[in-house]
RNA sequence: GGAGGAGUGGCCGAGCGGUUUAAGGCGGCGGUCUUGAAAACCGUUGAGCCGAAAGGCUCCGGGGGUUCGAAUCCCUCCUCCUCCGCCA
């Protein structure tokens, strides 16, 4: 969410600002409108009140020195009704005026590069060549069931299509690559490990910004308040709900495993072979909470640290910078790492590092106690951070792609090589 | 799932129908004292909203109700604790 103030102080230019997102200008237009009229129901019913709770008072005093009170009873009553009235008028503006604000994305940051669609999108830097091959490199999707080690067809019989079951080295790989991602960024890059629940509930899911407006894209428990986890950024983002944080705990950096499951209802279609786009897929997912002076300067450093993870797999990746059309609604600036596949001849994304500012803080009342410039405490939204470090089932692909031979057999890489029980290389079972 | 108990400001904790403008403590901030610090003492210190300001309103786990008036009484839901049952 954007702060009241912001949005007043800068109503003319939001249309500027949010040029190139995806938002209801007419609705923008509403809370303009609406503004004004809650303000003044506001301000209406609180006089109201103020009267009522002065005549109340009265009525106290009076009873108490045993005089009779029953005029001041009977005006209280009937403020009572007035109250009620303009209270009414006020709750149905003030209902669709934070409706209207829950849905307005975040303004980008003014470093985010101009353009509608991923084609705007800009390369910031490449890391590692893309490996030639002597021979035609194949798909994950036909490496794996000519390894025996992924199974398409079985997981769309136990549950349907976007599944796949792991196993053998696969199962052993996709193992080890969480353990290998959790060491990396708890001994090397300063982040506590947790491992939070992979069912969180819908004030959570506001909190970080997936409700109220994505509902579709989440499993949804029947009969509760209930969803399952889409990825980690939301219990672990939301572990510091409602909660003011000493200014010295700062920044906080957490980073967790866990699987994540998402509809993906719209992708119909797309993307539709193999283990790019499914239903459940685990993610290591860094998180960090930050002073707002700090935030950008922690983007950089997350994204720093997922590049490690590529970069001690030795995989080929690149660096963008996603455009305004291309953020996702709670971002200011976020950066994608795209891992080069072979088996598609093309960069791929397999992490997506976020700086939020304040939109998921205010969203879930996350502040920090911190020293004014009058010298003062007083409460300050902190700023939050995401990114993936990284999608382990993409990070799978990657290496099976990547790491192939042109007997069918598959080298494991060398930093993967301890989790794995000294695993040099995949054949087939 | 059953039976009891409890949720109050950054934290602990009193309050159980009308000076609650929520006692007291801890912590924080300012001061006295000190070479400096600690200790002691004094003062100060919740959040959100409306308002140019003066000031006003709301908030005692969430929601609803009773009453002229609710932290306080009633209903309901949630969470935590104790015991019982079931269970990896």
């Amino acid at each position: 969410m954007l702060a009241r103030d912001f949005l007043r102080q800068h109503f003319d230019e939001m249309p500027h600002l949010l040029r190139g997102r995806a938002y209801d200008t007419a609705a923008l237009a509403r809370w303009g409108a609406l503004d004004a009229e809650r303000r003044r129901l506001l301000t209406e019913a609180d006089a109201l009140r103020s009267e009522k709770n002065r005549v109340s008072a009265e009525v106290g005093r009076k009873r108490k020195a045993g005089e009779d009170a029953t005029a001041e009873q009977e005006r209280s009553k009937e403020l009572g009704r007035l109250v009620d009235e303009a209270q009414a008028r006020s709750a149905a503006i003030e209902e669709e005026f934070s409706r209207i604000e829950e849905a307005l994305p975040n303004v980008p940051h003014e470093s985010v590069p101009e353009g509608a669609d991923e084609s705007a999108n800009a390369v910031v830097r490449t890391w590692g060549t893309p490996p030639s091959f002597p021979f035609e490199p194949k798909a994950h999707w036909d490496l794996g069931p000519a390894l025996g080690i992924l199974d398409f067809e079985r997981a769309a019989k136990v549950t349907g299509s976007r599944f796949t079951v792991l196993s053998g080295a696969a199962s052993l790989l996709n193992r080890a690559l969480i353990a290998f991602m959790l060491d990396l960024h708890t001994r090397e890059h300063g982040y506590r490990e947790v491992l939070p629940p992979f069912i969180v509930n819908s004030a959570s899911l506001f909190g970080t910004g997936q409700l109220p407006k994505f509902e579709q894209d989440l499993f949804h428990l029947e009969g509760t308040d209930w969803y399952l986890v889409p990825t980690a950024e939301v219990p672990v983002t939301n572990l510091h709900r409602d909660e003011v944080l000493p200014a010295d705990q700062l920044p906080i950096s957490y980073c967790a495993y866990t699987p994540c499951f998402r509809a993906e209802a719209g992708a119909a279609g797309k993307d539709t072979r193999g283990l790019i786009r499914q239903h459940q897929f685990d993610k290591v997912e860094l998180v960090k909470i930050t002073r707002p002076a700090d935030s950008y300067d922690a983007l950089e450093k997350l994204t720093r640290d997922a590049e490690t993870v590529l970069e001690r797999l030795e995989l080929p990746y690149r660096r963008v910078a996603l455009c305004r059309g291309d953020l996702g609604f709670a971002s200011a600036r976020t950066y994608d790492l795209e891992v080069w596949l072979p088996g598609q001849a093309a960069y791929r994304e397999i992490s997506s590092c976020s700086n939020f500012e304040a939109f998921q803080a205010r969203r879930a009342s996350i502040r920090a106690r911190v020293t004014g410039p009058d010298g003062k405490p007083r409460n300050e939204l902190v700023h939050t951070l995401n990114g993936s470090g990284l999608a382990v089932g993409r990070t799978l692909v990657a290496v099976l792609e990547n790491y192939q031979r042109a007997d069918g057999t598959v080298a494991v890489p060398p930093a993967l090589r301890p989790y794995c029980g000294g695993l040099a290389e995949i054949r087939p079972s």
